[in-house]
DNA sequence: AAGACGAAAGTGGTTGA
DNA sequence: TCAACAACTTTCGTCTT
């Protein structure tokens, strides 16, 4: 951990920017994403309401939730308490004290090889750290609900990271997911949509701005391409050509079009492959965004420029 | 030969009766 | 629970460069 990076390795620019909450580090100059697995500065957690905020912050160990017992541990009352109970109070004791040990040791022993699952994907698909954190908040909660139970313990790992990665706008694909974890896309769907639905957790469509840097830079576009691709997607947006479509492909035909203006064209396989699209979708967005925003002219003009 | 285009049929998921 | 529906995919033939 020696070398502090000051210079993009592709164009030599020092002109980086840093997004914390997102754990990248971006080259203004060629859009290429230098380092995203940052160490994040930001607290892993999150205070909801005064008990949690004096629990929680740092005064001794952190608490973390990649840890199966969250660096913590509790036990149903030891020895030394029993003899102020009754004959009835203590055959409770027991009770209690035996389905503690059973439930809280089956629990952890799932925790202990989710999390390591869980650890495993999120570094294959090189998550921010908040990220993990907040995966492995959202597996604990499904597992102290028995959620899991019925379904794949790497499927609701999988659904939980999916989940993480939306709410902290850093989304991957379900195609990514699958990669990564090996479980199918739609299994993963559908154990997203329930553990979300059944822990009631909010989350909003994912904004297509959200892909555009992690495209750009897989097809190697310029950061102009990449600023450009943004600004047409906010005239998208503000057309309202963007509802109820879905976000990558929305993504995609941007950049392509982008990437047609700026001189940088890539083919529409080429940004399929990349966005997790077909070609078509890419052609049916980029119509309605030439049509919409009446581009066809200079997009007409720069290509008859291109062929000359 | 490769890429772009568009029509037509198929797929999986949502919605509303 | 079922049918209608929108978005997206697959496939394929045609046109352009």
């Amino acid at each position: 951990m020696s070398s502090s990076i000051k210079q993009c390795p592709e164009c030599h620019s020092v002109n980086l920017t840093i997004n914390q909450e997102k754990g990248e580090v971006i080259c203004r100059d060629c859009g290429l994403v230098i380092e995203d697995r940052l160490v994040d500065f930001g607290q892993e957690w999150r205070e909801f309401d005064h008990d949690q905020a004096s629990k929680r912050r740092r005064t001794g160990a952190p608490m973390t939730y990649t840890k199966y017992d969250r660096g913590l541990g509790t036990d149903v009352g030891q020895k030394g308490d029993i003899y102020r109970l009754g004959m009835k109070g203590k055959n409770k004791f027991f009770r209690l004290r035996k389905w503690q040990y059973r439930i809280s040791t089956a629990i952890e022993r799932n925790l202990k090889l989710a999390l390591a699952e869980l650890k495993r994907v999120a570094s294959f698909l090189k998550l921010p750290k908040s990220v993990e954190e907040e995966s492995a908040r959202i597996y604990t909660l499904a597992v102290q609900r028995g959620l899991v139970r019925g379904r794949s313990m790497e499927s609701v790992v999988a659904g939980a990271l999916y989940a993480a990665c939306r709410r902290h706008e850093v989304p991957r694909t379900l195609d990514e997911l699958e990669e990564a974890s090996g479980i199918d896309k739609k299994e993963i769907g559908r154990t997203y949509r329930f553990v979300t639905r059944e822990l009631g957790i909010r989350i909003l469509p994912s904004n297509p701005v959200d892909y555009i840097p992690r495209f750009a830079s897989a097809l190697k576009l310029s950061a102009e391409t990449q600023s450009r691709a943004v600004e047409l997607l906010e005239m998208a947006q503000q057309s309202e050509l963007t509802s109820g479509r879905g976000p990558t492909g929305i993504a995609a035909a941007s950049l392509y079009v982008a990437a047609l203006i700026n001189n940088e064209k890539r083919t529409q396989r080429e940004v399929a492959d990349i966005a997790g699209v077909t070609e078509v979708t890419i052609r049916n967005r980029y119509k309605e965004l030439l049509k919409k925003l009446n581009f066809k002219d200079s997009i007409k003009k720069k290509l008859s420029e291109m062929s000359r």
